[in-house]
DNA sequence: GCTTGACCTCAAGTTAAGTTGAGCTTGTAG
DNA sequence: CTACAAGCTCAACTTAACTTGAGGTCAAGC
């Protein structure tokens, strides 16, 4: 086959979409990987795009890096991960994703009863007091809805 | 008629689940309005109860407190809001829910048969490529996919 | 062989959403 | 009337996820 055409940054930043810096950034990360050259230049392999759109995809869903390096690091370090490397881990997150759309519908389909009634007091709304997340712990600002690691299902599609 | 029982923040902060600290942030933001007695401490009318609720309801499906307090500005800011004040609020939240209940249902059915085959070029990868909220503008950081605004804008690396 | 653009490193800035702490005032219970 | 819990203000710190900038190197074109 072709050679196995090492990308710079700049062309992974283009191809992905990515600006340069944020590359750097996840590289520092340990979410990427590259060798250098002799000049002392990031080269990628080319698995890194795909790494970088999974990064990306994940994000849009509300995965933090932290979740998505601990995910990527389940990736064989040495080869070119397999389809089923790659499986593996969008298996796990579809459970998280199926999760979080059932979290959402169930907020959905509380809010219309719930906003305009007296029920929001914390301790007696439906909506305010199931519990499900109330792991707002530790110090500093945080904003996102974790992902809760629990898989308590509660689908309704 | 009926005292009006104000509230001051410790109080609220205890019925609402939310720090002072927060309550004062929020303030400030102007999110809640509070009037002040001669000594100049914090009294809330019984209203910012709801509103706080729906704050931390609202932050929980990943709006952010600028949204939020946009959202919270089209209510009366004379009286004491009517249920269907709250109701206006809660219809344009839901259109949002619906929306990103769509988009992550999209991404979970997209993922499986996605992440682990070529498509994930930014061009092609339908996941990928949707470009309905490519709308990342701006600088400094941010984290959480934005409810779809009237506005988009295109980006250049 | 020089200029230009892509790279490199490292430090500091940015936004969101708060928290923490210092230093000072209020209000209430004994 | 005096503790002392609650409040107040304001500044600085925190996390996440990057970006921006300064100052210096590498590589390709003319």
């Amino acid at each position: 086959m072709a050679p196995v055409t090492e990308l710079t940054v700049g062309q992974v930043a283009m191809r992905s979409g990515v600006a340069v810096s944020a590359l750097h950034f996840y590289e520092a990360r340990g979410l990427i990987r590259s060798h250098r050259t002799s000049g002392n230049q990031r080269r990628y392999g080319r698995d890194v795009l795909r790494r970088v759109a999974i990064i990306k995809v994940a994000q849009e869903v509300g995965i933090s890096l932290a979740e998505i390096g601990t995910a990527l690091a389940s990736l064989p370090e040495g080869r070119t991960p397999t389809r089923d490397d790659w499986n593996l881990l969008s298996t796990a997150w579809r459970d998280g994703l199926d999760h979080k759309i059932a979290q959402l519908k169930k907020l959905r389909d509380g809010l219309t009863d719930c906003i305009g009634c007296g029920c929001m007091s914390i301790d007696k709304c439906p909506l305010r007091n199931k519990g499900d997340r109330l792991a707002r712990e530790g110090t500093g600002a945080r904003r996102l809805v974790a992902l809760p690691s629990p898989r308590s299902r509660g689908e309704g599609a």
